[in-house]
DNA sequence: TGTACATCAGTGAACGCGCGTTCACTGATGTAC
DNA sequence: TGTACATCAGTGAACGCGCGTTCACTGATGTAC
């Protein structure tokens, strides 16, 4: 019973040989998810097609379909990536007060206001993952949390109930403001909105 | 010189008699403006077509480019219809911090959370306008500047400054808030979020 | 080491559909006489 | 008061286009022998 022979016919069956690189399509796959990132939040989930998404990742649009169910399978991804990465980034901030006070000094400067590309996905498309699917709006949710834990920990270790509150009112200010400071025209008071929302801010940190 | 003849014939001219009640193509207009708010809050503009619009208003494809020049210019004329009529609610709010409690209270509460189809216009769309031609940001940066107005001025109308700061504290606060708990699929961490959020915004009022 | 071959990631044309926009037209309107 | 008519708000079919999705195929890959 058993013996080497059976369990290579079983692995035979189950898994046959791998003709290209194992992590090959793992990696395109992460490709596509990374650049549909990118574009998601320059010209939004709807303003994007399959082909445009596809030729950013370096390939045709008939590939799209190896890799996802759906638009929304990929929108879902996305998000959850996009939140991922955000919350590596808070990981790698400073400890306590010190740190969020960077975060929001970067996050609500010029820079970050004129390349929604490379920025935050809430300030990008929160409103376009309200009217999305539940696994899209789930995905969000689970990656938010992660973020506000983060968030609290630099705030109040000691107090998680309070702490969590706190956060909350950081992270919704700061993306309210940053959506805010990208539609005002006049560019000196898109600056004002920015210091202002710095300021308002930090009535979170204290 | 002069005399009525002259004065009938130019009359005559540049203002042909009206076959139509002269009000009714505005009103036409103007209802088509408002059910494409409705739409816009609910579907987002990407995801609202010219067809569906115009049904809403109980109308055809066609008569749409009666009215206006393109999509373009529609969008325009409702973001500021729709930032007119937020200003308008906040004129009709009791005096002093007493009214904009109140405010408060309304806009973070689940049953405008559950229905942005008749909601704030900046929570269902800031970062889809942000998105849009400047004509439209423009309009927007408009309506914008006159909510803060009336938000300040319940805060310190004798500092003017500082109020200015505080209202866009309690504004972006605010819509930051409705959209992450339109986001968040677990209807009881929601609630919680709004609360919260409630309480965060209180910040603004001391 | 060299060759025949099974695998499968990726190609690119095609599908039906709804988009924004155009336009020839219809028919309700109120006016002129 | 009745009728002929100019106006123009609104109709609805059509335009080219890009959408999400499907599918028959191609060709690079690494394996087996």
């Amino acid at each position: 019973m058993g013996g080497w022979c059976g369990q290579w016919l079983a692995g035979r069956l189950e898994e046959p040989v791998a003709r290209y690189d194992k992590v090959h399509k793992q990696a395109t796959r992460q490709r596509i998810i990374e650049t549909a990132g990118h574009r998601f939040k320059q010209d939004g989930i709807d303003g994007s097609g399959i082909a445009t998404l596809m030729a950013d990742a370096g390939l045709t649009n008939g590939a799209f379909y190896a890799h996802f169910s759906s638009k929304d399978d990929l929108v879902a991804h996305v998000v959850a990536d996009q939140l991922d990465t955000q919350a590596e980034s808070f990981r790698a901030l400073p400890a306590g007060r010190a740190g969020l006070e960077g975060f929001l000094r970067e996050y609500l400067s010029p820079q970050h206001r004129d390349n929604p590309a490379d920025g935050c996905p809430s300030a990008a498309l929160l409103d376009e993952i309200a009217r999305c699917p539940a696994g899209t709006k789930h995905a969000y949710t689970d990656g938010a949390q992660a973020i506000l834990d983060e968030i609290a920990a630099r705030l109040a270790p000691e107090d998680p109930q309070s702490a969590r509150a706190k956060a909350l009112g950081l992270y919704t200010i700061a993306v309210g403001t940053l959506q805010v400071s990208r539609v005002v025209s006049d560019p000196k008071v898109a600056d004002e909105v920015l210091e202002q929302g710095i300021q308002n801010a930090r009535m979170f940190l204290g």
